[in-house]
DNA sequence: CTAGGGTTAG
């Protein structure tokens, strides 16, 4: 047990008060103060109070009913009463105290202490309307030149999402310190601004390694995981030390980008430096494991750390169900259940997922309803979602059209995307007609709704409506997504775009693509490849085959990577329907193993065959 | 006697 040595001034006791501490050795401390006359010194037991506030916040009831009998606290007391409140499961309470510090009859006025942590219980509970109301009363005591209010303020606006603000506030400092400075950087980059993020970065006179891991994690929330990689590299370049904290962010970018390699290096990194194994840095070791397709190191590691929390235990359930490990899932989550760790929303959408992508229909239709009757969540939208994909995925289609008549709010895309998945699966022309009509409705340039409609109708032959949808797509401007897949080679990343041909070795690329095909159609494949998009020409066919970027970043993978090497592919959007088939062929032609993570699952790819049995 | 900036799951 780490006791927190709280010394009372000259005093002989010792308070030793921490997260641990029960309710009756905090009434035997009591006892001792009564005993010691200590109660009467109000200093001291307002300090007393303060110190079980502080570091006891699962006692705060009792430090308030202390407070009760406190004759005069001080300034200091009410401060660590806001402290304490400000990142307790009662945040709004710090306000109660505020009132106490202006209405006290000792003529108690609020300091620096009392609206740095006001700001930062605004900044907890996302009220703007607070922020704002205290915003006025920094201004009105004077305390805007205080450094830890200034960064306070830069840090609730972005909380909030008010990068305006932010600006304002940052500019009318004359001198900002590094800690303001780096919360401007911080504040633009999350909220879009990251090419200004980058501009303040540069401009810092100095930058510390805080400064340096807002940067790298602002370019990993952006997406910019490439951008995120590079400054880390930089940052290493110019010596400065890596801790825990920053290497998650790095991690976050590996994972996003799917560079195992990358991410290896990481975990190496981590090892040989001892970075501390904080449970967020092993929920982002797992993360990127699980996401870049080495599930086993993820278990490994998992097995390994001592405290997991919700976060862990969703990221591998996640990874298991992404994976196509249903049953698996299910057991990590019943063995979480057991560890006595409170799934949250996120943790049920994961394993619904899992129950849907192995078609365990009576599983997931259970724990969809234990949510709101053992853990009183209430399902959202995409929690319907996962359910209406769980009876469609497995053909049970007027089920899954029950569930999204069954939903509390309007449905949203998604839940009308699944219902259309399914119909294209088990060729539903009828509902699927209705659930692409409903996606357009409510998304009218929803690319997905027109091709997944389109599907149905080449299936089965209806060539005139086909037309149609051609049609009214071209009319609407509907576009497609452009797609990107990145493939890692010698721990370099590399990113195809939809017929990119930019790449330095896109004449090796072409040649192999038309190796490719060659070899794909003396195999007799070809004529089995279903209806592309629409029915286009034989030729046109031929010509989509080498434009989907996954399709070119295999062929580089075929021509960069050793046949034992399996090629592992990471696409933005969900693989489509030609592409999976030729994948599949791939594999068996040319004897490679290779994976392809979509935006919604694995794809793992071996002799012809793929692990989602068609099941996506 | 109390403070500030960077981190994880959909």
């Amino acid at each position: 047990m780490s006791s927190l040595r709280c010394t009372i001034a000259k005093h002989p006791i010792i308070f030793l008060v921490d997260t641990s501490t029960t309710l009756n050795q905090l009434k035997q401390i009591h006892n001792q103060l009564l005993i010691n006359g200590i109660i009467n010194d109000p200093h001291l037991f307002g300090q007393f109070v303060a110190s079980i506030a502080l570091n006891n916040p699962i006692n705060l009831t009792y430090s308030n009913r202390l407070l009760d009998h406190c004759h005069n606290p001080t300034l200091f007391t009410f401060n660590s009463m806001i402290r304490a409140h400000c990142k307790s499961s009662t945040p709004h309470r710090s306000f109660e105290f505020y009132k106490r510090i202006i209405t006290s009859t000792h003529r108690l006025s609020p300091d620096n202490y009392t609206f740095n942590f006001l700001v930062r219980t605004c900044a907890q509970i996302l009220s703007l309307e607070a922020g704002m109301l205290v915003h006025c009363s920094v201004l009105k005591h004077g305390f805007d030149s205080d450094p830890h209010v200034q960064s306070g303020l830069i840090f609730m606006y972005a909380a909030m999402g008010c990068l305006d603000s932010c600006h304002k506030v940052f500019d009318q400092i004359p001198v900002p310190d590094l800690v303001c400075q780096t919360a401007i950087v911080s504040a633009c980059a999350k909220w879009g601004e990251v090419v200004l993020a980058r501009k303040l970065f540069d401009e810092m006179p100095v930058r510390d390694l805080i400064a340096w891991s807002a940067m790298i994690a602002g370019y990993a929330q952006c997406g910019l995981s490439r951008k995120a990689l590079d400054l880390f590299n930089l940052m290493q370049i110019e010596g400065v030390k890596v801790n825990e904290v920053s290497m998650v962010s790095v991690l976050s970018a590996c994972t996003h980008l799917g560079a195992l390699n990358q991410g290896r290096w990481a975990h190496a990194y981590i090892e040989k430096n001892r970075l501390k194994m904080t449970v967020t840095l092993g929920t982002a070791l797992i993360d990127m494991y699980a996401k870049c397709g080495d599930m086993n190191k993820a278990m490994e590691v998992f097995r390994c750390m001592g405290e997991k929390n919700v976060y862990t235990w969703t990221s591998v359930i996640n990874g298991l169900a992404m994976n196509g490990a249903g049953e698996k899932c299910l057991e990590l989550f019943s063995m979480m259940k057991q560890a006595g760790v409170r799934p949250n929303e996120v943790t049920f959408i994961s394993v619904i997922r899992g129950c849907s992508v192995v078609g365990l229909v009576e599983e997931g239709r259970e724990h969809f309803d234990s949510m709101r009757r053992v853990y009183g969540i209430e399902p959202q939208l995409e929690h319907y979602g996962c359910l209406v994909d769980l009876y469609g995925r497995a053909g049970r289609l007027d089920e899954a059209l029950n569930a999204i008549d069954d939903m509390p709010m309007k449905p949203h895309a998604g839940a009308w995307g699944a219902l259309l998945n399914a119909c294209t699966i088990y060729k539903n022309t009828e509902m699927g007609e209705l659930a692409s009509r409903k996606l357009v409705e409510l998304e009218a340039k929803n690319h997905g709704a027109y091709v997944l409609l389109s599907n149905i109708y080449a299936d089965s032959k209806e060539w005139d409506k086909v037309t149609d949808v051609r049609q009214v797509m071209k009319a609407k401007g509907v576009k497609k997504l452009p797609g990107c897949s990145a493939i890692e080679v010698d721990g370099e990343v590399h990113e195809f775009f939809v017929e990119d041909k930019s790449h330095p070795r896109y004449n090796e690329i072409e040649f192999m693509l038309g190796e490719i095909s060659r070899r794909l159609r003396s195999a007799g494949y070809v004529a089995n490849t279903k209806p592309v998009l629409f029915d286009i020409e034989e030729e046109e066919k031929e010509d989509a085959l080498c434009k989907h970027s996954e399709k070119i970043a295999i062929a580089f993978g075929l021509i960069s990577l050793k046949q034992n090497q399996p090629i592992r592919i990471v696409k933005n959007l969900r693989v489509c329907w030609d592409c999976h088939d030729v994948t599949m062929m791939i594999s068996k032609i040319f004897d490679r193993e290779i994976t392809v993570r979509d935006r919604n699952r694995f794809h793992h790819f071996k002799d012809g065959h793929c692990s989602c049995k068609g099941y996506w």
